[in-house]
DNA sequence: GCCAACGTTGGC
DNA sequence: GCCAACGTTGGC
C-alpha cells in the first residue's frame, strides 16, 4: 500500500440518516464502515480516481432534518469493487456489474469526529465561504463531492471546532 | 408528501 | 445519436 504523500484532499459524503447515519458509523466497529451503495457513475468516478487514504470527508445528512454536516471522517481504504452490487439481496444490487469487472467503488470511512451539533445548511449558506459549497447548489444530487480547503476551514469554524 | 431537477434507459 | 419517458434525489 502507497503511503500518501500528498496532502490531504477534502470531500463531502452525502447520506439519508435513515439508510446511514453518522451515528451507524460511531457503532460500527472501529468506528470504520464501508461507504457503499453509490450507483452515480460522477460519484463513483471520485470513488474510484480521486478519494485517496487519508483525506478527510465532511458526513452530511440529506432528506431529513436536521439537514446538514454532522461531522467528519478518514478515507482509510481507497476504491475496491463494492460488493452490495453482487448481492441480489441488497436494494443496491446490480446485476450488470460483475465480480471480474466490477462498475461500482466503495472506499472504507472512519469516523474522526461527531460535532457537538450539525452544521445546519442553513449556517452553511449564511457563511460567506461556505455559502459556495456544491451541496448548497440547486439541484446538485452528486452523493460524493469534492471541498474545497477554505470551505473546509470555514465549516469548521461555524461548528467552533478547529479543522 | 410534493414536485422540480436530474440521470438513465430504450425506442426509433 | 436523439430525446421522451421514467425512476430517483432531496429540499421544501
Amino acid at each position: 500500500m502507497a503511503k500518501a504523500t500528498t496532502k490531504p484532499q477534502y470531500w463531502l459524503f452525502k447520506s439519508e440518516p435513515s439508510a446511514f447515519s453518522i451515528d451507524h458509523l460511531a457503532a460500527s466497529k472501529d468506528q470504520t464502515a464501508p461507504w457503499d451503495g453509490v450507483r452515480n457513475y460522477q460519484a463513483r468516478n471520485y470513488l474510484r480516481d480521486s478519494v485517496k487514504v487519508g483525506d478527510l470527508v465532511f458526513f452530511y445528512h440529506s432528506r431529513e432534518e436536521p439537514l446538514g454536516i454532522f461531522g467528519t471522517m478518514r478515507v482509510v481504504k481507497a476504491g475496491y469493487p463494492d460488493s452490495t452490487a453482487f448481492d441480489p439481496a441488497s436494494k443496491y444490487f446490480d446485476p450488470k456489474s460483475k465480480p471480474e469487472s466490477p462498475t461500482w467503488v466503495m472506499v472504507d470511512c472512519q469516523l474522526v469526529t461527531k460535532f457537538a451539533a450539525p452544521i445546519t445548511r442553513a449556517a452553511l449558506a449564511e457563511d460567506e465561504t461556505t455559502a459556495d459549497m456544491l451541496v448548497l447548489k440547486r439541484g446538485i444530487r452528486l452523493s460524493i463531492q469534492p471541498v474545497t480547503e477554505s470551505q473546509w476551514k470555514a465549516a469548521h469554524r461555524l461548528a467552533g471546532v478547529k479543522s
